[in-house]
RNA sequence: GGAGGGAUGGCAGAGCGGCCGAAUGCGAGGCUCUUGAAAAGCCUUGGGAGUGCAAGCUCCCCGUGGGUUCAAAUCCCACUCCCUCCGCCA
Protein backbone atom coordinates (compact mmCIF):
# COMPACT_ATOMS: atom_id res chain seq x y z
CA UNK A 1 0.00 0.00 0.00
CA UNK A 2 1.12 3.49 -0.45
CA UNK A 3 2.31 6.27 2.44
CA UNK A 4 -1.34 7.37 3.87
CA UNK A 5 1.20 10.34 4.29
CA UNK A 6 1.06 11.34 0.65
CA UNK A 7 -2.59 11.28 1.01
CA UNK A 8 -2.17 14.72 3.79
CA UNK A 9 1.05 16.49 2.55
CA UNK A 10 0.93 15.80 -1.55
CA UNK A 11 -3.11 14.88 -2.38
CA UNK A 12 -3.28 16.31 -5.76
CA UNK A 13 0.14 15.39 -6.57
CA UNK A 14 -0.83 11.36 -5.58
CA UNK A 15 -4.00 11.82 -7.27
CA UNK A 16 -2.10 12.78 -10.61
CA UNK A 17 0.75 9.99 -9.88
CA UNK A 18 -2.39 7.68 -9.51
CA UNK A 19 -4.64 9.10 -12.64
CA UNK A 20 -1.75 7.26 -14.40
CA UNK A 21 -2.94 3.60 -13.14
CA UNK A 22 -6.49 4.69 -14.24
CA UNK A 23 -7.67 5.61 -10.31
CA UNK A 24 -10.15 8.67 -9.98
CA UNK A 25 -10.15 11.19 -7.94
CA UNK A 26 -12.70 10.23 -6.06
CA UNK A 27 -11.23 7.12 -4.51
CA UNK A 28 -8.04 8.85 -3.33
CA UNK A 29 -10.06 11.28 -1.90
CA UNK A 30 -12.53 8.85 -0.04
CA UNK A 31 -9.41 7.65 1.74
CA UNK A 32 -7.81 11.14 2.29
CA UNK A 33 -10.95 11.99 3.90
CA UNK A 34 -11.31 8.73 5.84
CA UNK A 35 -7.68 9.42 7.30
CA UNK A 36 -8.56 13.27 7.78
CA UNK A 37 -11.90 11.98 9.89
CA UNK A 38 -9.59 9.21 11.34
CA UNK A 39 -7.21 11.55 12.94
CA UNK A 40 -9.72 13.79 14.32
CA UNK A 41 -10.81 11.25 16.35
CA UNK A 42 -7.58 9.28 17.40
CA UNK A 43 -6.66 12.48 19.07
CA UNK A 44 -9.74 12.74 20.83
CA UNK A 45 -9.34 9.00 21.81
CA UNK A 46 -5.74 9.46 22.73
CA UNK A 47 -6.90 12.50 25.37
CA UNK A 48 -9.73 10.71 26.65
CA UNK A 49 -7.32 7.69 27.52
CA UNK A 50 -5.21 9.78 29.02
CA UNK A 51 -7.65 11.28 31.59
CA UNK A 52 -9.11 8.02 32.26
CA UNK A 53 -5.31 6.46 33.11
CA UNK A 54 -5.12 9.52 34.86
CA UNK A 55 -7.68 9.49 36.96
CA UNK A 56 -6.82 5.48 37.40
CA UNK A 57 -3.81 6.62 38.96
CA UNK A 58 -5.27 8.49 41.70
CA UNK A 59 -7.66 6.16 42.65
CA UNK A 60 -4.53 4.06 43.63
CA UNK A 61 -2.85 6.70 45.11
CA UNK A 62 -5.85 7.64 47.09
CA UNK A 63 -6.70 3.84 48.31
CA UNK A 64 -3.14 4.33 49.86
CA UNK A 65 -3.43 6.87 50.92
CA UNK A 66 -6.62 5.23 53.33
CA UNK A 67 -8.99 7.46 51.69
CA UNK A 68 -11.92 5.23 50.70
CA UNK A 69 -14.46 7.50 49.78
CA UNK A 70 -12.16 9.78 47.81
CA UNK A 71 -11.02 6.88 45.97
CA UNK A 72 -14.82 5.81 45.25
CA UNK A 73 -15.81 9.00 43.83
CA UNK A 74 -13.01 9.26 41.98
CA UNK A 75 -13.43 5.97 40.22
CA UNK A 76 -16.76 7.01 39.90
CA UNK A 77 -15.79 10.01 37.74
CA UNK A 78 -12.81 7.23 35.60
CA UNK A 79 -15.76 5.02 34.92
CA UNK A 80 -18.08 7.80 33.18
CA UNK A 81 -14.63 8.84 30.85
CA UNK A 82 -14.36 5.27 30.64
CA UNK A 83 -17.94 4.77 29.22
CA UNK A 84 -17.25 7.57 27.17
CA UNK A 85 -13.92 6.32 26.04
CA UNK A 86 -15.39 2.71 24.55
CA UNK A 87 -17.92 4.68 22.71
CA UNK A 88 -15.13 6.89 20.18
CA UNK A 89 -13.32 4.18 20.63
CA UNK A 90 -15.46 1.40 18.38
CA UNK A 91 -16.00 3.96 16.37
CA UNK A 92 -12.39 4.97 15.96
CA UNK A 93 -11.71 1.16 15.03
CA UNK A 94 -14.87 1.30 12.59
CA UNK A 95 -13.41 4.40 10.63
CA UNK A 96 -9.47 2.68 10.62
CA UNK A 97 -11.21 -0.23 9.53
CA UNK A 98 -12.73 1.17 6.65
CA UNK A 99 -9.38 3.37 5.81
CA UNK A 100 -7.55 0.61 5.68
CA UNK A 101 -9.93 -1.62 3.18
CA UNK A 102 -9.74 1.84 1.02
CA UNK A 103 -6.07 2.12 1.49
CA UNK A 104 -5.49 -1.81 0.76
CA UNK A 105 -7.30 -1.37 -2.61
CA UNK A 106 -5.24 1.96 -3.88
CA UNK A 107 -2.72 0.66 -6.53
CA UNK A 108 1.20 1.16 -5.89
CA UNK A 109 2.15 4.79 -7.74
CA UNK A 110 3.62 4.31 -11.29
CA UNK A 111 7.79 4.97 -11.67
CA UNK A 112 8.46 8.14 -12.96
CA UNK A 113 9.84 6.45 -15.62
CA UNK A 114 6.99 4.43 -17.18
CA UNK A 115 5.40 5.27 -19.93
CA UNK A 116 2.19 6.60 -20.30
CA UNK A 117 -0.59 4.41 -21.51
CA UNK A 118 -4.38 2.56 -20.80
CA UNK A 119 -4.10 -0.06 -22.31
CA UNK A 120 -1.65 -3.13 -23.30
CA UNK A 121 -1.17 -1.94 -27.02
CA UNK A 122 0.44 1.15 -25.65
CA UNK A 123 3.25 -0.86 -23.96
CA UNK A 124 6.72 -0.16 -25.28
CA UNK A 125 9.16 -2.68 -27.19
CA UNK A 126 12.24 -2.38 -25.65
CA UNK A 127 14.36 -4.46 -27.74
CA UNK A 128 13.93 -7.51 -30.02
CA UNK A 129 15.97 -10.68 -30.03
CA UNK A 130 16.96 -13.10 -32.19
CA UNK A 131 13.55 -12.72 -34.42
CA UNK A 132 13.50 -13.44 -38.04
CA UNK A 133 10.18 -13.62 -39.34
CA UNK A 134 11.48 -15.13 -42.69
CA UNK A 135 13.38 -17.60 -41.07
CA UNK A 136 10.85 -20.30 -40.11
CA UNK A 137 10.11 -23.45 -42.25
CA UNK A 138 6.48 -24.98 -42.34
CA UNK A 139 7.17 -27.39 -40.31
CA UNK A 140 7.41 -25.27 -37.50
CA UNK A 141 4.24 -23.67 -37.64
CA UNK A 142 2.55 -26.55 -36.54
CA UNK A 143 1.04 -25.10 -32.92
CA UNK A 144 1.95 -26.90 -29.52
CA UNK A 145 -1.33 -28.73 -28.85
CA UNK A 146 -0.73 -30.73 -32.11
CA UNK A 147 2.87 -31.14 -31.34
CA UNK A 148 2.30 -32.07 -28.29
CA UNK A 149 -0.93 -34.80 -28.96
CA UNK A 150 0.89 -35.79 -32.09
CA UNK A 151 4.19 -37.05 -30.06
CA UNK A 152 2.31 -37.63 -27.04
CA UNK A 153 3.65 -35.66 -24.71
CA UNK A 154 0.84 -33.09 -24.11
CA UNK A 155 -2.70 -34.59 -22.92
CA UNK A 156 -5.09 -32.05 -22.40
CA UNK A 157 -8.33 -34.23 -22.74
CA UNK A 158 -6.65 -36.29 -19.96
CA UNK A 159 -5.99 -33.60 -17.85
CA UNK A 160 -9.59 -32.25 -18.24
CA UNK A 161 -10.89 -35.72 -16.86
CA UNK A 162 -8.72 -35.15 -13.71
CA UNK A 163 -9.08 -31.82 -13.26
CA UNK A 164 -11.13 -29.87 -16.01
CA UNK A 165 -10.02 -27.74 -18.74
CA UNK A 166 -6.66 -25.70 -18.56
CA UNK A 167 -5.51 -27.93 -16.05
CA UNK A 168 -2.59 -29.65 -18.69
CA UNK A 169 -1.21 -33.53 -18.14
CA UNK A 170 2.03 -33.46 -19.53
CA UNK A 171 3.27 -37.23 -20.41
CA UNK A 172 6.80 -38.69 -21.06
CA UNK A 173 9.24 -36.31 -22.23
CA UNK A 174 7.22 -34.18 -22.30
CA UNK A 175 6.89 -33.99 -18.50
CA UNK A 176 11.05 -34.31 -18.50
CA UNK A 177 11.00 -31.59 -20.61
CA UNK A 178 9.08 -29.29 -17.87
CA UNK A 179 11.14 -30.73 -14.96
CA UNK A 180 14.36 -29.71 -16.65
CA UNK A 181 13.44 -26.52 -17.15
CA UNK A 182 12.75 -25.75 -13.80
CA UNK A 183 15.78 -27.52 -13.46
CA UNK A 184 17.74 -25.38 -15.91
CA UNK A 185 16.27 -21.69 -13.82
CA UNK A 186 17.50 -22.80 -10.98
CA UNK A 187 20.52 -23.70 -11.65
CA UNK A 188 21.57 -20.65 -13.73
CA UNK A 189 20.87 -18.41 -10.79
CA UNK A 190 22.35 -20.97 -7.88
CA UNK A 191 25.17 -18.53 -8.09
CA UNK A 192 23.58 -15.30 -6.35
CA UNK A 193 20.04 -16.65 -5.16
CA UNK A 194 19.37 -18.44 -2.24
CA UNK A 195 16.97 -21.59 -3.55
CA UNK A 196 13.80 -21.65 -1.23
CA UNK A 197 11.16 -24.23 -1.06
CA UNK A 198 7.84 -22.60 0.52
CA UNK A 199 5.20 -23.66 1.36
CA UNK A 200 2.62 -23.44 -1.53
CA UNK A 201 -1.02 -22.74 0.30
CA UNK A 202 -0.77 -19.49 2.87
CA UNK A 203 -2.61 -17.40 4.78
CA UNK A 204 -4.98 -14.37 3.91
CA UNK A 205 -2.58 -11.92 5.09
CA UNK A 206 0.33 -13.33 3.05
CA UNK A 207 -1.74 -12.88 -0.13
CA UNK A 208 -2.35 -9.50 0.92
CA UNK A 209 0.88 -8.51 1.37
CA UNK A 210 1.51 -8.75 -2.25
CA UNK A 211 -1.53 -6.69 -3.18
CA UNK A 212 -3.56 -10.03 -4.33
CA UNK A 213 -6.33 -9.28 -1.92
CA UNK A 214 -8.65 -7.81 -0.84
CA UNK A 215 -9.39 -6.67 -4.70
CA UNK A 216 -8.51 -9.85 -7.03
CA UNK A 217 -10.07 -12.70 -4.21
CA UNK A 218 -11.51 -14.05 -7.36
CA UNK A 219 -8.20 -14.79 -9.54
CA UNK A 220 -7.10 -17.28 -6.57
CA UNK A 221 -7.93 -20.69 -5.28
CA UNK A 222 -8.91 -20.62 -2.01
CA UNK A 223 -9.36 -23.66 0.17
CA UNK A 224 -12.33 -23.14 2.88
CA UNK A 225 -12.03 -25.41 5.16
CA UNK A 226 -8.66 -24.32 6.06
CA UNK A 227 -9.09 -21.04 5.20
CA UNK A 228 -5.76 -21.17 3.23
CA UNK A 229 -5.14 -19.99 -0.56
CA UNK A 230 -3.11 -21.71 -3.35
CA UNK A 231 -0.25 -19.02 -4.36
CA UNK A 232 -0.44 -17.78 -8.22
CA UNK A 233 3.04 -17.44 -7.86
CA UNK A 234 6.27 -18.25 -5.37
CA UNK A 235 6.37 -14.53 -4.83
CA UNK A 236 3.85 -14.60 -2.57
CA UNK A 237 5.41 -16.58 0.10
CA UNK A 238 9.25 -14.99 -0.70
CA UNK A 239 7.84 -11.92 -0.22
CA UNK A 240 6.21 -12.42 3.49
CA UNK A 241 9.20 -14.70 4.62
CA UNK A 242 10.32 -12.01 6.05
CA UNK A 243 7.33 -10.39 6.97
CA UNK A 244 7.36 -8.32 10.10
CA UNK A 245 10.87 -8.55 10.13
CA UNK A 246 13.12 -5.74 10.72
CA UNK A 247 16.22 -6.48 8.55
CA UNK A 248 20.14 -4.90 8.97
CA UNK A 249 21.15 -3.13 6.04
CA UNK A 250 23.75 -5.22 5.61
CA UNK A 251 22.21 -8.30 4.75
CA UNK A 252 20.54 -6.67 1.60
CA UNK A 253 20.12 -6.83 -0.65
CA UNK A 254 18.43 -10.50 -0.04
CA UNK A 255 18.42 -12.24 -3.38
CA UNK A 256 15.91 -15.32 -3.11
CA UNK A 257 14.27 -17.99 -5.61
CA UNK A 258 11.93 -20.83 -5.56
CA UNK A 259 10.31 -23.04 -7.68
CA UNK A 260 7.06 -23.85 -7.14
CA UNK A 261 3.66 -24.61 -9.00
CA UNK A 262 1.26 -21.87 -9.68
CA UNK A 263 -2.77 -21.94 -9.25
CA UNK A 264 -4.35 -19.02 -10.46
CA UNK A 265 -8.35 -19.38 -11.64
CA UNK A 266 -8.00 -16.97 -14.34
CA UNK A 267 -11.47 -15.78 -13.45
CA UNK A 268 -11.58 -12.63 -15.96
CA UNK A 269 -9.97 -14.63 -18.87
CA UNK A 270 -12.59 -16.98 -20.01
CA UNK A 271 -12.39 -18.11 -23.64
CA UNK A 272 -9.22 -15.36 -24.26
CA UNK A 273 -5.52 -17.22 -25.60
CA UNK A 274 -6.45 -21.00 -23.97
CA UNK A 275 -6.17 -23.30 -26.11
CA UNK A 276 -3.26 -25.55 -25.19
CA UNK A 277 -0.73 -24.22 -22.76
CA UNK A 278 -0.90 -20.47 -23.34
CA UNK A 279 -3.22 -20.03 -19.99
CA UNK A 280 -3.33 -22.28 -17.53
CA UNK A 281 -4.78 -22.88 -13.72
CA UNK A 282 -2.14 -24.64 -12.84
CA UNK A 283 1.44 -24.56 -13.90
CA UNK A 284 5.27 -24.42 -12.52
CA UNK A 285 7.31 -21.98 -12.13
CA UNK A 286 10.48 -20.64 -11.09
CA UNK A 287 10.46 -17.31 -9.40
CA UNK A 288 13.66 -14.88 -8.11
CA UNK A 289 13.21 -12.35 -5.93
CA UNK A 290 15.02 -9.69 -4.49
CA UNK A 291 14.85 -7.36 -1.10
CA UNK A 292 16.63 -4.20 -0.88
CA UNK A 293 16.82 -0.42 -0.32
CA UNK A 294 15.85 1.61 -2.70
CA UNK A 295 19.17 2.80 -3.53
CA UNK A 296 19.65 -0.70 -4.98
CA UNK A 297 16.92 -1.56 -6.39
CA UNK A 298 16.87 -0.16 -9.82
CA UNK A 299 20.33 -2.03 -10.53
CA UNK A 300 18.45 -4.90 -9.03
CA UNK A 301 15.44 -4.63 -11.43
CA UNK A 302 18.17 -4.74 -14.26
CA UNK A 303 19.71 -7.66 -12.88
CA UNK A 304 16.90 -9.85 -12.71
CA UNK A 305 15.59 -8.68 -16.04
CA UNK A 306 19.06 -9.67 -17.75
CA UNK A 307 19.11 -13.33 -15.95
CA UNK A 308 15.49 -13.71 -17.46
CA UNK A 309 16.73 -12.78 -20.55
CA UNK A 310 19.72 -14.68 -20.51
CA UNK A 311 17.75 -18.53 -19.49
CA UNK A 312 15.61 -17.36 -22.74
CA UNK A 313 18.78 -16.31 -24.62
CA UNK A 314 20.05 -20.16 -23.59
CA UNK A 315 17.36 -21.65 -24.77
CA UNK A 316 18.11 -20.65 -27.97
CA UNK A 317 14.21 -18.72 -28.04
CA UNK A 318 13.86 -15.40 -29.75
CA UNK A 319 12.28 -12.62 -27.42
CA UNK A 320 11.42 -9.29 -26.86
CA UNK A 321 11.31 -6.88 -24.04
CA UNK A 322 8.01 -5.04 -23.63
CA UNK A 323 8.16 -2.07 -20.91
CA UNK A 324 4.12 -2.00 -19.53
CA UNK A 325 2.49 1.29 -19.75
CA UNK A 326 0.87 3.03 -16.64
CA UNK A 327 -2.38 1.88 -17.87
CA UNK A 328 -1.66 -1.71 -17.69
CA UNK A 329 0.84 -1.85 -14.99
CA UNK A 330 -0.05 -4.47 -12.39
CA UNK A 331 -1.67 -3.07 -8.75
CA UNK A 332 1.30 -3.52 -7.08
CA UNK A 333 3.84 -2.68 -9.25
CA UNK A 334 5.60 0.79 -9.85
CA UNK A 335 7.80 -0.34 -13.13
CA UNK A 336 7.39 -3.53 -14.91
CA UNK A 337 9.13 -5.42 -18.21
CA UNK A 338 7.48 -8.09 -19.55
CA UNK A 339 9.64 -10.80 -21.85
CA UNK A 340 8.16 -12.52 -24.74
CA UNK A 341 9.22 -15.03 -26.33
CA UNK A 342 8.11 -15.87 -30.19
CA UNK A 343 5.94 -19.43 -30.62
CA UNK A 344 6.46 -19.59 -34.73
CA UNK A 345 3.66 -22.46 -34.50
CA UNK A 346 0.81 -20.23 -33.34
CA UNK A 347 2.73 -17.12 -34.38
CA UNK A 348 2.30 -15.44 -30.98
CA UNK A 349 4.71 -13.26 -28.61
CA UNK A 350 3.94 -15.13 -25.00
CA UNK A 351 4.27 -13.43 -22.09
CA UNK A 352 6.97 -15.69 -20.42
CA UNK A 353 8.11 -13.25 -17.57
CA UNK A 354 6.94 -10.18 -15.91
CA UNK A 355 9.90 -8.03 -13.86
CA UNK A 356 8.59 -5.63 -11.36
CA UNK A 357 9.48 -3.25 -9.39
CA UNK A 358 7.05 -2.77 -6.20
CA UNK A 359 8.61 0.51 -4.44
CA UNK A 360 7.82 -0.27 -0.96
CA UNK A 361 4.43 -0.91 -1.61
CA UNK A 362 4.41 -4.62 -1.00
CA UNK A 363 6.69 -4.19 2.55
CA UNK A 364 4.90 -1.19 3.43
CA UNK A 365 1.57 -4.59 3.42
CA UNK A 366 3.78 -6.88 4.74
CA UNK A 367 5.93 -4.66 7.37
CA UNK A 368 9.77 -5.87 5.51
CA UNK A 369 11.77 -2.76 6.79
CA UNK A 370 16.05 -2.36 7.89
CA UNK A 371 17.94 -0.77 9.83
CA UNK A 372 20.06 1.27 8.15
CA UNK A 373 23.57 0.64 8.79
CA UNK A 374 24.82 4.64 9.93
CA UNK A 375 22.14 3.76 12.51
CA UNK A 376 18.97 5.96 11.73
CA UNK A 377 14.90 5.50 11.66
CA UNK A 378 13.93 2.11 10.21
CA UNK A 379 13.27 2.32 6.77
CA UNK A 380 10.83 0.04 4.35
CA UNK A 381 12.45 -2.12 1.63
CA UNK A 382 11.74 -2.53 -1.69
CA UNK A 383 10.79 -5.33 -3.31
CA UNK A 384 11.64 -7.24 -7.15
CA UNK A 385 10.77 -10.26 -8.88
CA UNK A 386 10.69 -11.75 -11.95
CA UNK A 387 9.97 -15.34 -13.23
CA UNK A 388 12.55 -16.58 -14.12
CA UNK A 389 11.53 -18.81 -16.29
CA UNK A 390 7.33 -20.38 -16.20
CA UNK A 391 6.97 -23.66 -17.71
CA UNK A 392 3.95 -23.64 -19.76
CA UNK A 393 4.68 -20.91 -22.38
CA UNK A 394 8.39 -21.80 -22.57
CA UNK A 395 7.32 -25.33 -23.39
CA UNK A 396 5.09 -24.41 -26.37
CA UNK A 397 7.65 -22.37 -27.76
CA UNK A 398 10.49 -25.01 -27.74
CA UNK A 399 7.97 -27.62 -28.97
CA UNK A 400 7.07 -25.42 -32.01
CA UNK A 401 10.52 -23.85 -32.50
CA UNK A 402 12.27 -26.72 -32.66
CA UNK A 403 9.86 -29.37 -34.52
CA UNK A 404 11.52 -30.55 -37.35
CA UNK A 405 10.47 -32.08 -40.86
CA UNK A 406 10.04 -35.43 -39.55
CA UNK A 407 7.67 -34.44 -36.34
CA UNK A 408 10.75 -34.97 -33.75
CA UNK A 409 11.75 -31.93 -31.53
CA UNK A 410 15.38 -31.39 -31.17
CA UNK A 411 16.13 -30.79 -27.50
CA UNK A 412 17.91 -27.62 -27.23
CA UNK A 413 21.28 -28.39 -25.85
CA UNK A 414 21.90 -26.93 -22.57
CA UNK A 415 18.64 -29.23 -21.49
CA UNK A 416 20.68 -32.25 -22.32
CA UNK A 417 21.52 -32.68 -18.71
CA UNK A 418 18.41 -32.02 -17.84
CA UNK A 419 16.82 -34.61 -20.03
CA UNK A 420 19.14 -37.72 -19.70
CA UNK A 421 21.33 -37.19 -22.44
CA UNK A 422 18.29 -37.21 -24.66
CA UNK A 423 18.40 -34.92 -27.74
CA UNK A 424 15.55 -35.51 -29.42
CA UNK A 425 11.88 -36.06 -28.43
CA UNK A 426 9.89 -38.54 -30.53
CA UNK A 427 6.86 -40.48 -30.56
C1' G B 1 -6.54 -36.27 16.66
C1' G B 2 -5.62 -36.63 22.46
C1' A B 3 -2.81 -34.88 27.07
C1' G B 4 0.41 -31.36 29.13
C1' G B 5 3.94 -26.94 29.03
C1' G B 6 5.12 -22.31 26.91
C1' A B 7 4.97 -17.28 24.00
C1' U B 8 7.83 -10.55 27.49
C1' G B 9 12.78 -5.79 24.14
C1' G B 10 18.62 -7.96 19.21
C1' C B 11 19.21 -12.55 22.52
C1' A B 12 18.65 -14.70 27.52
C1' G B 13 15.38 -13.92 31.40
C1' A B 14 12.43 -11.38 35.91
C1' G B 15 7.75 -9.38 36.52
C1' C B 16 2.62 -8.55 43.73
C1' G B 17 -3.94 -6.04 39.08
C1' G B 18 -1.93 0.39 40.16
C1' C B 19 4.57 3.58 40.99
C1' C B 20 5.87 -1.56 34.30
C1' G B 21 7.45 0.17 27.99
C1' A B 22 8.91 -3.18 31.60
C1' A B 23 14.31 -5.51 36.53
C1' U B 24 18.77 -8.06 35.50
C1' G B 25 22.47 -10.33 32.36
C1' C B 26 24.54 -10.70 27.52
C1' G B 27 25.07 -8.37 22.92
C1' A B 28 25.53 -3.64 20.19
C1' G B 29 27.01 1.70 19.97
C1' G B 30 29.53 6.05 22.23
C1' C B 31 32.99 8.05 25.76
C1' U B 32 37.07 7.84 29.64
C1' C B 33 41.67 5.46 30.69
C1' U B 34 45.78 3.32 27.08
C1' U B 35 51.33 4.09 22.38
C1' G B 36 47.56 0.46 20.56
C1' A B 37 44.55 -3.43 22.21
C1' A B 38 42.46 -5.99 26.29
C1' A B 39 40.45 -5.19 31.02
C1' A B 40 37.83 -1.68 33.86
C1' G B 41 34.51 2.47 34.46
C1' C B 42 30.60 5.82 32.68
C1' C B 43 26.60 6.61 29.30
C1' U B 44 23.28 5.11 25.42
C1' U B 45 20.46 1.26 23.14
C1' G B 46 12.65 -1.39 20.77
C1' G B 47 8.62 -0.39 17.24
C1' G B 48 4.41 2.52 15.81
C1' A B 49 0.46 6.64 15.72
C1' G B 50 -0.90 11.78 16.53
C1' U B 51 0.59 16.89 17.33
C1' G B 52 4.41 20.66 16.91
C1' C B 53 9.27 24.70 13.09
C1' A B 54 11.61 22.34 17.01
C1' A B 55 12.58 20.90 22.03
C1' G B 56 8.66 18.37 23.56
C1' C B 57 3.84 16.46 24.75
C1' U B 58 -0.01 12.55 24.29
C1' C B 59 -1.38 7.69 22.92
C1' C B 60 -0.71 2.38 21.30
C1' C B 61 2.25 -2.23 21.30
C1' C B 62 4.57 -7.74 26.66
C1' G B 63 1.88 -13.97 20.40
C1' U B 64 -3.40 -12.36 18.15
C1' G B 65 -8.47 -11.07 19.17
C1' G B 66 -12.23 -10.45 22.78
C1' G B 67 -13.78 -9.88 28.06
C1' U B 68 -13.56 -8.51 33.54
C1' U B 69 -11.92 -3.87 36.20
C1' C B 70 -11.77 2.91 38.03
C1' A B 71 -7.01 0.51 36.34
C1' A B 72 -4.43 -5.59 32.76
C1' A B 73 2.18 -7.94 30.72
C1' U B 74 -0.33 -9.57 35.26
C1' C B 75 -7.28 -12.27 35.98
C1' C B 76 -10.98 -14.86 32.33
C1' C B 77 -12.26 -16.76 27.22
C1' A B 78 -11.11 -17.95 22.13
C1' C B 79 -7.52 -18.44 18.41
C1' U B 80 -2.41 -18.89 16.41
C1' C B 81 2.41 -20.62 16.89
C1' C B 82 6.40 -23.38 19.48
C1' C B 83 8.00 -27.55 22.77
C1' U B 84 7.13 -32.58 25.21
C1' C B 85 4.39 -37.18 25.35
C1' C B 86 0.57 -40.54 23.06
C1' G B 87 -2.03 -41.97 18.56
C1' C B 88 -2.05 -41.95 13.17
C1' C B 89 0.77 -41.53 8.80
C1' A B 90 3.78 -40.38 3.56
Amino acid sequence: MIDVRLLRVDLEATKAALARKKVSGEEVDRAASLDARRRQLASQVDELRAQVKALSRQVGEAMRAGNAPGARALSEESKRAGAELAALESQGAALEAELRDALLRLPNLPAPEAPDGVSPEDNVVVRTVGYDPDGYQPHQRVPHWDVGAELGILDLGRGAKIAGSMFPLLRGQGATLARALCQLALDRNADAYTEIRPPSLVRTPVLEAVGQLPKFADDAYHIERDDLWAVPTAEVPLTSMHAGEILSEGDLPLRLMAYTPCYRREAGAAGRDTRGLLRVHEFDKVEILAVCTRAQAQALHEEILGRAEAVISELGLPYRVVEICTGDLGQSHARSFDIEVYAPGCDMWLEVSSVSWFSDYQARRASVRYRPAGGGVVQLCDTLNGSALAVPRVWAAIVETYRQADGSVQVPTCLYPYMRGEKLIRR
